[in-house]
DNA sequence: TTGCAGTTGTGATTTCAGACACAGAGCAAA
DNA sequence: TTTGCTCTGTGTCTGAAATCACAACTGCAA
């Protein structure tokens, strides 16, 4: 059950934590280890713990009633999951899952509710992430009017795009189409004819789990309706 | 420039202020009037205030670089709105226009961050807020993953619908056709289709501007993708 | 090396919502 | 009462993406 205090540490999350508080909080702490394609949090569940991501990649999707997936957004090592049900204690509203073989800790819910109450900055930090979580799922939101699945998939690609310190544009562990589809709402089918196209025409080079981007203005030109292929 | 400090009284945000900052506040408040269709709240632009609503109704929508409307979320009276850009100082993202003639009451951003600072039970009242709005914008992602119009429209039409003392279900100030589409991605001339199809099925009844929700489980079914017309 | 599961690629077919183009309704102001 | 506006109702046509059904490819494990 305990976990090492370092691990911890590593987190944003907890700096503003004092080193003693940190020791305790690592005694409830868990790490978790799931292989690819593992539920890691259950959708209408009472939160029970906030999860940290060390290494691996998870993805918070949504089933309908009739049983299609909606990708909501994506988790990377550094980012906290789970945030929403501990604030405002209420069931979970989606699935987490791990797209990736994943690391993590948890926490216990209730530890980290006592720190939000005492360490105003912990609770700030939470905050600016529910912040940049709307804002992500407005930008989301946007992208998903664009009438053109090509569009839609160009936006979704420069939403995921990462800059280097090459400067190259990248996108590492690049996400199969299927992901990539529940994103978006279209088929995995529509998301495979348009990055036929796209490399063809060399605007992204596919390179091992990496994708580049060779060209991103292309990708904006397209997004943005100027382009039609 | 100065309101009346019951004013803000109003409004549960203020309910932990203590009255002299109340009085202070009230001294920078502006009280504002609009008519139908304005633009209440500009994309892109630095947030100077958060806005309260005392009545009418106002929608947060954006517009994708081609000139197509996604509808985000309804304002009604007693919320608050601007919450994101004033808490993450961040430029706006989307407008905020008046879908009725209102009136809300405007804080200088800078007061009320001020106010964030000092007075925690504030700050835990704007980000149950952002959780709030998180939470609104998950369902609404969901709801367009949806496949059919028929579904989207009913899933809309469950989500704006209150129950009023009497047991009835109610949607109150039913919004135009035009409204509901670009919540939902659709055509205006898709929604008025359905809902000529709800209608004669009984489902729903216009009553002035409320609608009458008279079947709310045929709503549910047909949502879920159980019910085909 | 063979097998297997998960991806990606591709064609044929179908369907259904968007686009367009008006007509009627309802309401408010002049 | 007339004029003008926004909103709603409806028909036709079309195109583009979903669906279906496989084939080819990849990498991992046995």
């Amino acid at each position: 059950m305990p976990v090492d205090p370092l691990l911890l540490r590593q987190f944003g999350l907890f700096k503003p934590v004092p080193v003693e508080i940190i020791r305790q909080l690592s005694q409830h702490a868990q790490l978790v280890e799931v292989p690819r394609r593992k539920v890691v949090m259950e959708k209408n569940q009472h939160a029970h713990s906030l999860g940290l991501l060390l290494d691996g990649r998870l993805q918070g999707v949504d089933m309908t009633l009739d049983g299609r997936e909606a990708g909501l957004y994506f988790v990377d090592p550094g980012d906290f999951f789970g945030e929403l049900a501990v604030v405002d204690q209420l069931p979970t509203h989606e699935f987490v899952i791990s797209l990736a073989p994943s690391r993590f800790v948890t926490v216990p819910a209730a530890l980290i509710l006592q720190l939000l109450n005492e360490v105003p900055q912990v609770a700030a930090i939470v905050n600016a992430r529910l912040a940049q979580r709307l804002r992500e799922a407005l930008v989301q939101r946007t992208l998903l009017t664009m009438s053109s699945p090509l569009q839609r998939v160009c936006a979704q690609l420069i939403q995921l795009t990462i800059k280097t310190p090459d400067g190259d544009q990248v996108i590492a562990l690049a996400p199969t189409h299927q992901e990539i589809a529940i994103m978006i709402n279209v088929t995995r089918e529509t998301v495979t004819r348009v990055f036929q196209k796209l490399q063809t025409h060399g605007v992204i080079i596919r390179n091992g789990n990496a994708l580049e981007i060779k060209n991103l203005q292309y990708l904006s030109h397209v997004a943005s309706g100027e382009q039609e292929e």
